[in-house]
DNA sequence: ACCTTGTTCAACCAAAAGGTTGACAAAGCC
DNA sequence: GGCTTTGTCAACCTTTTGGTTGAACAAGGT
């Protein structure tokens, strides 16, 4: 849609394709050539030469040059967005869990079901 | 390209979009029904059905039912499945870098420049 | 100089993504 | 019963994505 989104949205994108993520799981194990990296895969050079450049627009790696070798370079950096990310709603998802469950320990008595759980969770 | 793909890719491809991201920030904060939901954003309320539609195949969200109205919940577990295969590669990435270092130290005497770090990474 | 190896560029194609509008279902309100 | 609200289904359109092939470029090796 738009023609270059935010960061996240192109790290995100990156590691929806199985193959990139098969990728970076490899380099995490070290720097490796396109043509090492595409060796295992049943596709074309030119595929993996793509799918490369996906990662490095998206800042998961970096290309350096050795003759005709360009080999590719995992930078781990880009991961800690994600997790800032992630980290940020997952707590605050957490926290208000538990907000509700404390809510129903002073409410035990009641007779109340789960919908009260539901509309807490919406209304407050 | 495949009709179904692993979980994590659809996690990660439900999160690449900033639309969706926003939705399950807000999300994070409490349930919400969809027309709620769809507000802030300007396109229709069919558009903000398929995004909800993509979160809750990818398990970050799920509905229920509340008269005509559709609460959707956030579910943080999946943000787990993430964190951990981004934990894990990351991890290794530093580790590697750290051993890298460590193989610095050792020969800090010779004049070997950065192609010894980066050859070093792709053997080893 | 020429050949080989490694990689990218360009044009093209099919499928998927994200949007639209129009019709319709489901449940409360008058 | 009929209208209104809330949301989904279906058909369609455009852009993006992931793949293909063929040509070209880059940098040693001989």
């Amino acid at each position: 849609m738009v023609e270059h989104e935010d960061r996240l949205s192109r790290v995100f994108s990156a590691l929806a394709d199985p193959t990139r993520r098969d990728m970076v799981a490899r380099l995490a194990a070290g720097d490796a050539t396109v043509s090492e990296l595409a060796a295992p895969y049943d596709v074309s050079l030119q595929a993996v030469s793509k799918h490369i450049q996906v990662l490095e627009e998206a800042g998961l790696v970096s290309r350096s040059r050795d003759a005709q070798r360009r080999p590719v370079h995992l930078d781990a950096e880009v991961f800690d967005l994600m997790t800032k990310w992630i980290e940020r709603y997952r707590q605050q998802a957490e926290e208000r869990y538990q907000r509700l469950d404390a809510l129903l320990d002073r409410m035990q008595g009641r007779e109340q079901d789960l919908t009260d759980r539901r509309n807490e969770g919406a209304a407050g």
